[in-house]
DNA sequence: ACTCATCAGCTTGTCTGAGGAGTTGTGTTA
DNA sequence: TAACACAACTCCTCAGACAAGCTGATGAGT
């Protein structure tokens, strides 16, 4: 099928670049061929190859510099997180909400103001209260979790659990109806003890409890 | 004061033209002058401004139709987690470096196979050579940090960090030729003792030496 | 044998001129 | 009035020339 819209063979060149460096082409940090060379490899004149080069200079990807060459300054950024999240694992998400939380949870205990305090005590209410229906309780469970999180005072933490949790959701869920192992006056100890920690502002215990609660999550799924 | 390092004509093309459209010349959608116009006005030839041109438009600031013309299609250069890392400030940046490359240093002293070994030694050795050029200093170093990553396994910490760094580069090499604390032989042992560490499968020293390395580095900001 | 300046041969950077191709508005014509 | 033709724009692409920067080899001088 002939495409009515006919791309300019600059953008063509860029995005050709791109999957071969995306496909492991080259390593970060190496030297691409040399403009005189990839130009006629990719069938276009030199200048062309130029505008695709800027055109992913502009993004991040490739940086020039003159009399040495061209690299490869990222692997892409690229905005495909919902399938990077799917196809990870579970495992891999909660090694990442480890990484993130326990940080989170030792900022928190020294940054926490009375506001954040009052917040958490709220979610962890909250959350003891829906033991039964397990959407709730999950969704009681996240806002607990995200209010440490926002305790810590740290908008790229923060951003980084927001783009987490909504994929979370179902698996979650999915998991809990599975093992009936929820909303026990245990795991509801547990998180007492994280919120204490940190309202006494004692960054280590905070740090452990967090990553004892969510290794105890990742093993029961192993 | 005359810069020793000469940047090039069509990058600093592509910054007058963005600080025009910050300051409003064009509205939003609306149309800029011709190439031939424009290029002039700029003083710079016309390859040289379509050069700049396209690096805004891989930023997504601008998009060009052939025949018609080339139009604004952002104010703001935004692209989501670009503006929210340079509003965060390095130190936030830092510390979710923090949250992200100790869990890795662990995860990798457990899972490192031969090949991450490879990769990492080959990074650190790399590392050592560029001690003058701080572009190639900071480079190799992104490098060498990004070997650890990679041997976590785990593909959303790799990605979390990748997201990181082209962003973080331009502040690193700033922050370098300022203060000129960088390649300094402490300094490549602190990195060869984290090597050291994964490659022993010690995972509590490893993120310890991990964690230490990047508090000097924030400290070192404060 | 070692040091260092020089240079040839790479690289990217910039400009120019020539067409090709698409869009748009205008004027002519039926 | 409506449809068409066309001229005048626009960006797109290429080729060639030269400038500027980097790198490794070469050779002279110590």
């Amino acid at each position: 099928m002939a495409q009515v819209t006919r791309t300019p063979l600059a953008d063509q060149a860029a995005d050709l670049l791109l999957e071969r460096i995306r496909s492991g082409e080259w390593a970060l940090g190496e030297k691409l061929p040399g403009e005189t060379t990839l130009a006629p490899q990719l069938g276009v004149g030199r200048s062309t190859l130029r505008e695709a080069i800027r055109q992913l200079a502009g993004r991040g990807v490739l940086a020039s510099r003159q009399g040495s060459g061209v690299f490869i300054t990222a692997l892409d950024v690229s905005e495909d997180w919902d399938i990077v999240l799917r196809r990870a694992g579970i495992i891999s998400v909660i090694e990442a909400r480890i990484a993130i939380e326990t940080e989170a949870a030792s900022l928190a205990a020294a940054r926490r103001t009375p506001a954040d305090v009052r917040a958490i005590r709220q979610a962890l209410s909250a959350r003891a209260e829906y033991r039964d229906e397990i959407e709730s309780h999950v969704d009681a469970d996240t806002a607990f979790h995200r209010a440490i999180v926002a305790a810590a005072h740290n908008p790229i933490l923060l951003d980084l659990f927001d783009s987490f949790t909504p994929r979370l959701r179902e698996a979650m869920i999915e998991m809990l109806r599975i093992r009936k192992t929820f909303g026990h006056t245990a795991d509801q100890d547990l998180h007492g003890g994280l919120a204490d920690a940190i309202f006494d502002r004692d960054a280590a215990a905070a740090a452990q409890r967090s990553r004892a609660h969510l290794m105890s999550l990742r093993d029961s799924l192993t």
